[in-house]
DNA sequence: CGCAAAAACCCCAAAATTGGGGGTGTCTGC
DNA sequence: GCAGACACCCCCAATTTTGGGGTTTTTGCG
């Protein structure tokens, strides 16, 4: 505790787990340097969240039960341009960091970083500069790992064939010609550098691009 | 606070997210019943620090950095029959809270429950009973959803195929016939009840079976 | 306006998967 | 000692995917 005023900066945390909620909580009030204000434990609750409050800091995970976390972060950008936002995460991959930074994350840190590195990384956030801890650091850097992005159809097919639907079914469920599918899947191979559609599912999951 | 002499119920936590592992103990040292002794945070360190002390309650991920906690829960199992544990995880996944049980956890709580549950878990399992969170045993109940247990050769092919290798690649990799890893194949979409790779793909990796 | 990128569509041929049958031998537990 | 699980192998035919090559229309954007 570095002073008993009220910390300056203002914080407040969407995760769905109620354990690292509840540990961000204490390590926070730890730090002295800023407040907990509000808590949500979903994508919705979230929402609500920011209606009554404005908080300096919003730290935000990607998997929330409703929804994806990336996806809420252009979200609260586009409404809430004052809110800082701090990616809180264990998902290290490169594609990951990068389309968080993309969507208007200010800060990424993994949930494994040490308690110093969040504070750290709240108070940085906070002042509106950029923050990456140690780890997501040296995933952004290797560029080489990270896929063009993916156009909107070409995320909706991805996601039918992640879900295990054949083309044929894709493009009668979409109403398009079967060939139409066969392109995009083309794509979708040559633009996450597979050559079948295990690696094409596996990749998909785990970039979280379905 | 129930009482100010040292509590009863010692804990060990093996959790990669240091979050979450500070998080826990303060819910566990505010609960008065239990004390932490010890903190992993991958399996190696879990595997050292069984070796130094012996916890009435091993609190366990599933996900840790360097391997699979319901892999280690056998292993811890049989090697120190004494130390019950306590899965503390986010895996939703009929599949996983059955194997778990399966290789000796006595408890399966969600990171989304509160913490009185997960009080109550280290409580319950610390006396050698069976501890499931609600939602678990919601999911231990979905029998339906629990597909059959793989061979050990089904597994190595299963992995195999999620790498992205295909049939012909792996009777190459694992000097067998063709029409030997097509069988494999054949009991694999059986068992898991899919029609192609790309469902087989993503049933492997939502139940851990990888 | 122009132009690039996205979306939609098409053909051919080779390769791989899928679905349906078989079968053998070993080893282990009851 | 024998059922059942496991590992291993084979055939055929149908379907699907994969790897090349294309075209046209719409649409967003500077």
């Amino acid at each position: 505790m570095e002073t008993n005023e009220t910390p300056p900066i203002s914080v407040a945390i969407a995760d769905d787990h109620k354990v690292v909620s509840e540990g961000l909580e204490h390590i926070i009030a730890n730090s002295g340097c800023a407040r907990v204000v509000d808590v949500a434990h979903s994508i919705a609750e979230c929402r609500q969240m920011l209606c009554r409050c404005r908080p300096d800091v919003l730290i935000l995970d990607v998997n929330l039960a409703d929804g994806n976390g990336i996806d809420l972060c252009s979200e609260v950008r586009a409404a809430y341009p004052e809110v800082n936002i701090m990616m809180l995460t264990s998902y290290a991959e490169p594609a990951v960091v990068a389309r968080a930074l993309d969507e208007g994350a200010l800060g990424y840190v993994l949930k494994n970083s040490p308690s110093e590195q969040i504070v750290e990384g709240i108070r940085t956030v906070a002042a509106g500069d950029h923050f990456l801890c140690d780890q997501a650091r040296t995933l952004f850097n290797a560029k080489a790992a990270r896929p063009v992005p993916l156009s909107p159809r070409e995320t909706e097919i991805l996601a039918l064939i992640v879900e295990g639907y054949t083309i044929k079914e894709i493009s009668e469920k979409l109403f398009l010609g079967f060939e139409t599918v066969r392109s995009y899947c083309k794509y979708l191979h040559l633009k996450l550098g597979v050559r079948n559609t295990a690696s094409l599912v596996r990749k998909a999951i785990e970039q979280k691009l379905i």
